[in-house]
DNA sequence: TGATTACAGACCGACCGTCGGTTTGTGAAT
DNA sequence: ATTCACAAACCGACGGTCGGTCTGTAATCA
């Protein structure tokens, strides 16, 4: 009976949680009312605010637990002894520009393009501060490698990462053009190969993979 | 008295922009209210909004106002036929990193580092359009003028400019540290030559001047 | 004098968040 | 088994803010 009340208490705050996400990306967040969301959740307001402090509140656990997922998967790939510095950054540059795809499944891919400044400025500093150490350490050991070249690794990475940040905000209206895209993805790697030292071609093999992901999607829409 | 009547017109409109701007600035955006303006201006609604359509369109007024002057003095150096790309691009950039300083003139110096995410994202588009292409031009020169390598220099310098925007917001942090501005500092001026494929020294003569004001002005804070 | 301009201020509706109160479940004492 | 004490989950009316509208009015101009 306890552990039913446990489960209770959580599928309600559960449902909370997703209705929120389905709105949050169906209207946008400030578009969402909290109303909206006690209307579908069938909940009253003061229901809602047992379980958050705020509207903001819902924000934050959404991200949160997205970015603990993204923090752990590039983790993986950081913490990978098999691999080379290369052959993290490059699979890390296709995590990043998979997240750009139009349709994606997780919150953060869909959100991060909903166009609203207060989602994106939270998500940039979440991203910041727990995905920038990890790519550090990838540049570092590139530098060690002897595969990279970079003076300022810290603010160097800080910088390619606002840069696929400032991407996806212009992201709507590069993907209703191929062209466009490709070229934006090519300059990305030229970009990234150039700042980091990088000599040599990067990411080569699963660049058709990625690119034709993005164009296939294009094609469905 | 027409002209009587039209001065009192825009002294109150004007009047109306420089309170909105001075408590824009003083406590965000958001956070400031149509009624704030009006108890500062001695003015109702009605005056208010005989003037203006919204409380958004302030702000754009104040925004086109100033993104007006800034495209003006990008304008000036893109014109210059006596200055090769590499002397623009470097005037550019230093003008850019002026617009980072922790107090400036400029309604959009001050507002952009406001962390109100709607402005930003608002000046961040303003940007965007009008002043991006003025930096293809510059680039498209340097490459004539075989200074600079670049194959996709739209995407490219949009890349760069993502990176500037992106330091704005994190700038309050950067700015406690000289040193941390220091390493941004220098590695932008990294970043900026490797990507436009600028070989040799850029950005020297006046480095240190701009680099001082920096510093003078966090001795004074 | 009629029309337009430049305001005044009451008012509206949407929204976030609060608060006192109710229901429901839980564990212990009787 | 029943009662009691207590806490967690939940209800919904309400307060207050804020952006925006609407009607009224005084001055000015044609």
């Amino acid at each position: 009976m306890a552990i039913c009340q446990l489960a209770k208490v959580c599928s309600t705050k559960n449902d909370l949680l997703h209705i929120a996400e389905e709105l949050f990306v169906k209207n946008g967040y400030t578009k969402t009312s909290i109303e909206d969301i006690l209307k579908r959740a069938k909940i009253s307001k003061g229901g809602f605010y047992h379980h958050f402090e705020s509207k903001g509140d819902v924000l934050h656990a959404l991200i949160d637990r997205e970015i603990h997922l993204v923090t752990q998967e590039v983790e993986k790939i950081v913490r990978n002894n098999q691999l080379s510095a290369l052959e993290k950054m490059e699979q890390y540059s296709l995590r990043a520009w998979a997240l750009l795809k139009p349709k994606g499944k997780l919150f953060l891919e869909i959100f991060h393009q909903a166009k609203d400044p207060f989602i994106n400025e939270e998500i940039f500093n979440e991203l910041r501060s727990h995905i920038l150490p990890l790519l550090v350490k990838i540049v570092e050991q590139g530098i060690r490698e002897g595969t990279m070249t970079v003076k300022y690794p810290y603010e160097t990475v800080d910088s390619l990462m606002m840069i696929r940040e400032g991407l996806v905000r212009v992201m709507p209206e590069i993907h209703q053009n191929q062209q466009k895209m490709l070229r934006y993805f090519m300059a990305d790697k030229e970009i990234v190969c150039r700042t980091l030292g990088i000599k040599g071609d990067f990411i080569s093999k699963q660049l058709e993979s990625i690119l034709s992901a993005h164009l296939k999607l294009n094609k469905v829409k």
